[in-house]
DNA sequence: AACTTTTTAGCACAAACGTGCTGGAACCGT
DNA sequence: ACGGTTCCAGCACGTTTGTGCTAAAAAGTT
């Protein structure tokens, strides 16, 4: 038999050095010889993992969407074990909503790869699977928080989306413009950015 | 003397080529071929109007900046004219917001390169200037809304900084989200996010 | 009509890209 | 020891890119 070689770990490094390429020099840069280079591998090794080009971005692109849904489900469900209004329950969902944040250096990564591929999918067909999937994984766990947070309880199924798709813009701003003007935003803006929005959630239902 | 062309017409003709295939097929299209194409020029007259490849871009990116600052302005002299609190003046916030928004396709053109030069200024130094210069002149329009709006006049600078980040990084995600996801995203929900911000806006100082 | 200067068009070159293809290196089961 | 299979490396080709350079076309002034 062959040379025995754990493929799904060497597709990883290569994964995570599109990573480095597209946080530090963006998605255009992240060409099969660059991806190559900064993996320590040749082209014809990187192709022997990926048959193409659009292969290893779609992928590398399902995995960051899988490590950030991933990171989220398992913030819900802390968020979900402790009792609604505690203080406990506050600093959970603070910390669920500061996933979607560059607030570490891996956080920074992933969001800003995630960012680089959203807006590449919106010319990219072969990219456009994998952003809807992307979306739809996290508007559903922003969603299941905004239900549980609404002091209604999320009844009124208009003002729930309203309310969801304006906590996930809010979320998407912040991300970007950390990203972005990293020298406007310090942690400290996004944390009082999002704990003035979750009051804005809790409090009032008013009118309406 | 030679032949009379007005320069500075020509050189808004090439922009809006600029423009177009940026919307249509992404900034990393915008090469100087796919340019002279678009705009029925060859590729050696429209450098005789932009010396580089990169002036060309970095003077889109003014053009389009100046574009938006000016109908933010404009917009808001329009709501500094009116009573706070008035029903023409809640419409004419609105309208200054919706700005920020491609709601139109005018909107949506200015919007779509707007955003993709931002993000490609993370990556081109060429383009960092004018990002951090359309900064500026959002964040300024958006802060004296927010003084204006808020129930204090925004008295206390720590909040009003939160607050001003607050408001552009939901319409900055709302604008993000009808460029990528405009399936999901309908100009009803817009308004609907847009309106339910203002009212956490003029509503609660509370403690704090 | 001739001249001068702007405008337009295009060629040529090096660099970088994706990809089809070939050949050697490494390694496991026999 | 020795095949057979997998892994690795790289060449070659056709495109596309930015840019330096040349030269024809156009048009107002003399």
């Amino acid at each position: 038999m062959p040379k025995i070689v754990d493929a799904e770990a060497r597709r990883q490094d290569v994964v995570e050095a599109v990573f480095r390429i597209i946080a530090s020099d963006g998605l255009e840069r992240a060409s099969l010889r660059e991806v190559a280079d900064e993996a320590g591998l040749a082209v014809g090794s990187v192709r022997h993992y990926f048959a193409s080009s659009d292969e290893l971005l779609v992928h590398s692109f399902s995995v960051v969407v899988d490590r950030i849904a991933g990171r989220l489900e398992e913030a819900f469900t802390v968020v979900e074990s402790l009792a609604v209004g505690s203080a406990e329950h506050d600093a959970a969902v603070l910390t669920l909503l500061g996933q979607f944040l560059p607030l570490d250096e891996e956080l920074a990564v992933d969001a800003c790869v995630w960012m680089a591929f959203r807006h590449a999918a919106r010319i990219r067909p072969v990219l456009e699977q994998e952003a809807a999937r992307s979306h739809r994984a996290v508007a559903a766990v922003v969603g299941r928080l905004v239900m549980r947070l609404m002091p209604d309880g999320g009844s009124v199924q208009e003002r729930l989306v309203s309310e969801a798709e304006r906590l996930l813009a809010t979320l998407d701003g912040l991300s970007m413009h950390a990203l972005l003007q990293p020298e406007w935003m310090t942690a400290e803006v996004c944390r009082d950015v999002l704990t003035a929005h979750l009051e804005t959630l809790v409090a009032v239902p008013s009118n309406r």
